[in-house]
DNA sequence: AGGGGATGTGACCTCGAGGTAAGTTACCCC
DNA sequence: GGGGTAACTTACCTCGAGGTCACATCCCCT
């Protein structure tokens, strides 16, 4: 077998692939700030040294995990957002998207929105330059809602922006400690929960 | 001055508080994981041992402050949540109370909920002991709601009640990162943004 | 005057994590 | 068969953080 290369001889795509894996799924349990290499490369089956071979660094593993999570999750976002739906069924389109995109690995968000990695860092531009693109489509999408309200103060949409994008770390967040939970479940979930929020709002309005 | 003892002389107490104040400045900061007792020790003028001597420990030091904001936190939310209102009116009057008791100290809620307390932990248990009051009172208003809108499902119940506090924790979050806002402002623009989702959302399920 | 206790610090220890150097094994190809 | 190279590891270095110890300073009280 050509691939067969070295000590154990497992090509450097495949083993690069091995090592993604395991780096986000660890990135994803304990976060960037907690998770340490040498037990990425445990997980993965081989020695500290090598991970460093292929990916230079912790941050730069850690931005390779980012870029292959991020853009599975900006490209379908995207897609979403381009179907032409506003106000809640342009919200539950991106739900729908995310939950059939991410069906069998919910871990990936977590590692695109991390709350330890350390600002200023390149770890941390990298990461922005994923969740700016969702934030891009998630200003639009809530500018609509809040302009056909009435509101047009920047700052409030740009409150209600980040609101939302926390409203769907939740639900994916929440996925991800569920994860026998189908993505359909979890879609009809949040449809289930807007439906009762709507309503509940709705009538907290009409009698405020 | 009998307080005056020792080399720069200030009481226990006094030292204890000023101590408390830099590490909840540092922990709201950079997070509990990433900050360092050493760089507290600084900020509050004094050094390294001297905090140990105090607190004992860095999660001992977490421990102070996550007692001394979640009690303040916890004990508004009680208060607010026991005003007999249901539905929006009642988040509403949540985040009424906490805009007027965190006014000028919005870091505070970062300190309770701190993404870097690692899971398992004696400080996460600390922190865990306030946020559960939150927590029951929570599910409390969101289960009314569900309730009405005819959704029993202890699930949607459980997800809903992490929204909600998720939605409370990204308000408190961007407060914390525009600290000049006051309060009562960031009330305002809670109330019109409730407005305009209500809006949104009511339309959203006419039309769906 | 001087012992005792409170306040406070410099110097040190330990340990784990990021990161590196040098060498080993196995295969390909001439 | 013997260099070249890809794959891989053991052993090491460095550094910062948590944590501790012995000691210094000052005041109160008898």
């Amino acid at each position: 077998m050509a691939a067969r290369t070295g000590t154990k001889g497992v090509p450097r795509r495949d083993r690069e692939e091995q090592i993604l894996a395991a780096a986000q799924e660890e990135f994803a349990r304990v976060g960037y700030g907690a998770a340490s290499v040498v037990t990425v490369a445990r997980a993965a089956g081989i020695s500290k040294p090598l991970v460093y071979s292929y990916f230079g660094s912790k941050e730069g593993l850690y931005v390779a995990c980012v870029d292959a999570a991020g853009s599975i999750v900006a490209d379908e976002v995207e897609r979403s957002a381009g179907l032409g739906a506003v106000g809640l069924e342009r919200g539950l389109l991106t739900v729908a998207g995310l939950t059939a995109v991410l069906d069998g690995r919910p871990h990936l968000w977590r590692v695109l929105f991390d709350p330890t990695v350390p600002d200023g860092t390149e770890a941390a531009r990298a990461a922005a330059r994923h969740t700016d693109r969702l934030h891009r489509l998630a200003v639009e999408g809530v500018g609509e809602m809040l302009e056909l309200a009435g509101d047009s103060d920047p700052a409030d949409r740009a409150l209600t922006t980040r609101i939302w994008i926390g409203m769907l770390d939740t639900v994916l967040r929440w996925w991800a400690e569920h994860p026998d939970e189908p993505g359909a479940s979890v879609l009809a979930r949040v449809e289930r929960i807007a439906a009762g929020l709507a309503a509940g709002l709705g009538a907290g309005l009409a009698a405020g």
